[in-house]
DNA sequence: TCCTCTAACACTTTTGAATCGC
DNA sequence: AGCGATTCAAAAGTGTTAGAGG
């Protein structure tokens, strides 16, 4: 594993820059084993998932700067569908196979170190390797449903707040990044992404290692992901130092999509608003290319808005909710005026009345409580 | 026929309790 | 008595496969 030398990182590009309600302004953060993801995205990452549910390989780790030490923050993960459409495996490649199912009940991962002061966020990164999906719409686990066969990718959620039930009055910054895009299946597809897998991941040492049952009847029957000698991978070669450098950091706050598409051309690439045509295969991430990590607002997750808009407009945010941040210092940022994407209004939850009902919204699943 | 999903399999890794020594 | 290191068994996790089901 080389977690500790490969970093994608993120910045952040606070609004307003001043303001005690935004003491996390310069809240950063990074991707530990970017290198991994990037071997994986390279390819066309799946993640495998299941009934009773299934961690990520590779999985989410992060690590956090520019937290207030003594400040409280809740960290959360949910996935967020990359476009409408759900893809089908044929002939060694994706293709688009039809618009995608209803969204499932939306949930959220809190890591359940949360809440915890910044210092303990700042010492070491977070993992969430306990994170597990499932495809069992009626899972009670909480674990994070998805569906099979659609395309996913991971957002970050940095809350300042004391307690799981202030989350929702806190301040909170959303990140996610391009390399961690996923499918959702139930049986590996690709083969390069089985192998990947059997190198890197020690649980499938089994498979890798000869001499087990298995591998041996996977090789007699022409598996071509069973061998168990897998060859290493070797590492692409643009994961170099420099290379990683190159990644220029860049996050957007409050920016459609539109407004992002102009700020650059990766970011025509992410967040995925792009035609499915255009995804069908894995999507190399072009070192040489300035490829970044970018704040993912939260209410500019088109599409996901077609199903949440509704939700969304049970709960109307309070009037005072919108006021100008630095008249409400302690105002969620997502309320602001630097906000601009009033066609995807987003409202926090203040209506949720309970866990049951926050369970449903993607900030507030009890996935961890 | 094709595609997707599930359960069983054999193996490794992780976890936590028990034990031991200082 | 308290603490840390070590050991060991159980639990949890892995990808592959055959077969079921739509």
């Amino acid at each position: 594993m080389h977690a500790a030398d490969s970093v994608s990182n993120m910045s952040v590009r606070r609004t307003p820059p001043t303001g005690e309600g935004f003491q996390h302004s310069s809240i950063r953060i990074n991707l530990e084993n970017s290198d991994l993801w990037k071997s994986f995205h390279n390819v066309g990452t799946e993640m495998i998932i299941t009934k009773h549910g299934r961690r990520m390989f590779p999985h989410c780790s992060v690590s956090l700067s520019g937290l207030q030490p003594f400040a409280n923050y809740v960290i959360m993960v949910d996935m967020i569908p990359v476009d409408g459409y759900k893809y089908k495996w044929k002939k060694e490649q994706w293709e688009v196979a039809g618009k995608a199912e209803p969204q499932p009940p939306c949930r959220t991962y809190v890591h359940p170190d949360s809440p915890a002061p910044g210092s303990h966020w700042l010492k070491q990164s977070l993992s969430f390797l306990k994170l597990k999906l499932t495809n069992n719409t009626l899972d009670q686990h909480g674990h994070i449903i998805l569906h099979s066969m659609h395309r996913y990718y991971p957002r970050f959620h940095v809350v300042q707040a004391d307690s799981l039930y202030t989350v929702r009055w806190g301040p909170f910054q959303t990140f996610s990044f391009p390399e961690t895009t996923f499918t959702a299946v139930t049986a590996y597809q690709n083969p390069k992404i089985t192998k990947l897998k059997i190198d890197h991941n020690p649980f499938a040492k089994g498979f890798r290692e000869g001499g087990t049952h298995s591998h041996k009847r996977c090789r007699a029957q022409g598996s071509p992901s069973g061998s168990p000698s897998a060859k290493k991978v070797p590492k692409p070669s643009h994961e170099s130092p420099q290379s990683l450098q190159k990644m220029r950091l860049h996050t957007e706050k409050g920016l459609t999509s539109t407004e992002q598409s102009q700020k650059g051309p990766h970011f025509s690439a992410w967040p995925p608003e792009q035609d499915a045509s255009d995804r069908l295969h894995a999507e190399p991430l072009d070192m040489e290319y300035d490829y970044s990590c970018e704040e993912q607002m939260v209410p500019a997750s088109l599409p996901y808005n077609s199903y949440r808009s509704l939700e969304y407009g049970r709960y109307p945010f309070p009037t005072s909710e919108a006021e100008p941040a630095q008249e409400q210092p302690t105002v969620h940022p997502l309320a602001t005026a630097e906000y601009t994407a009033p066609q995807h209004p987003y409202h926090h939850p203040y209506a949720y009345s309970n866990t049951a009902d926050w369970s449903q919204h993607p900030l507030f699943s009890y996935t961890c409580w």
